[in-house]
DNA sequence: ACGAATACCTAGCGATTGCTCGGCTTTCGT
DNA sequence: ACGAAAGCCGAGCAATCGCTAGGTATTCGT
């Protein structure tokens, strides 16, 4: 009755240090999956890098395929955390593009994204599901969003949103996938910017 | 002196089934690393496929990277081949939608450019330095393209081609990406065709 | 300070990987 | 029809894979 979150009676919870550790193991996690993906990443990779034994990692994810979908949904929190879906359509267009260029800084991020998204096509990927719901929950709130700009007089005639929130995951995914391949030789941030705004009658508003 | 490509004067050429069957292990190799990618798929799982040992597969091509890059070559010609980048702008984007229509006939072409394609991001995928070549030519064409639909009057004021560009590609890549996550579940060639008409102030021509 | 749970390691298992080697069979120019 | 080259295979090698078993060391509530 006195630690906060003990479920059963004989279990106890992790240690001091364990939370942080668990951090490292997943920043290796992401700068191997990153590169080399999930199957082209192994868990001996992992564990050198952290400085630690394969069997190590495994105490803390049972298994590789945890390991992954625990980095992804790390990732994912970081990333999106500060998106907010409910606040009016072109502001979220706006942070659309903050978001992009925190990934930009994010070291690894988007090459995790990009490699792994595509890895996850095949339905026996350890992560198809993680991809398949972010991907249609993304849709979704975007189909508002683009409702809302409709509503808001942003669109030009017989717009659709769906069909227009589509084509903005498209150009985002797609713009990160050149990015990589050009060597990160131009402003993916501004390219995002752009490919949504040609799509507006109206500019976004400004980063204040 | 008889044969007609012979080199040196000790080699004799491969025999006639043999053309024929080095056809069908690489559509045998684009089903299989269309799916699980380079890193994930096995020389045994494309033998298997064909009927053949993984030696045998060796003796034709004698790596499984020539393989792979002689299954995207082969793809990469059969997709494109009739993609005319001399003829005037409109028609080239009419012709971009018509090869995304095809590909999504051609089984696995999609899958394959997908998957591989965010593989080789790494730069010590075997297919890297292909994708970047293919990545560059297809932007400079298609900048070339939206130049000569500027001179035309299709494109808004102040337009940048090199940045139509790249939101085409990208919003075409982007497309394939979420075509496959959520099952091919929308009209593939529509979407890119919206998302290229989006961006001129007239709609592209039908397909006579 | 004691005891129990957690953290972590070494050793190793079984499976799979890409690829080589030596030899047999088929093809085909002469 | 003969011989050389091409096609193809079975066996096997060295490396790597994810993961388990069983142990020791560390931590921390009491």
């Amino acid at each position: 009755m006195s630690t906060p979150a003990d479920t059963t009676g004989g279990r106890r919870g992790p240690y001091r240090k364990t939370v942080r550790r668990r951090q490292e193991i997943l920043d290796a996690a992401l700068e191997v999956f990153a590169v080399v993906g999930y199957r082209g990443g192994s868990l001996r990779a992992v564990a050198d890098r952290v400085g630690m034994s394969e069997a190590g990692l495994l105490h803390h994810f049972g298994s590789k395929d945890r390991l992954l979908v625990e980095t992804l949904r790390r990732r994912d929190e970081v990333t999106e955390a500060d998106l907010d879906f409910s606040a009016p359509g072109p502001e979220v267009l706006r942070q659309l593009v903050e978001v992009a260029a925190r990934n930009v800084r994010a070291q690894g991020a988007i090459e995790l994204f990009v490699v792994l998204s595509a890895e996850a096509t095949d339905p026996d990927h350890p992560a198809a599901a993680f991809f398949r719901d972010r991907c249609e929950r993304l849709l979704d709130r975007l189909t508002a969003v683009y409702d809302d700009l409709g509503d808001r007089g942003w669109l030009p005639e017989g717009a659709d949103p769906a069909s227009l929130a589509l084509g903005t995951v498209a150009t985002w995914d797609g713009l990160q996938v050149q990015w990589l391949h050009l060597g990160r030789a131009f402003d993916l941030p501004d390219a995002l910017r752009a490919g949504i705004e040609g799509r507006l009658l109206r500019p976004l508003p400004g980063p204040d």
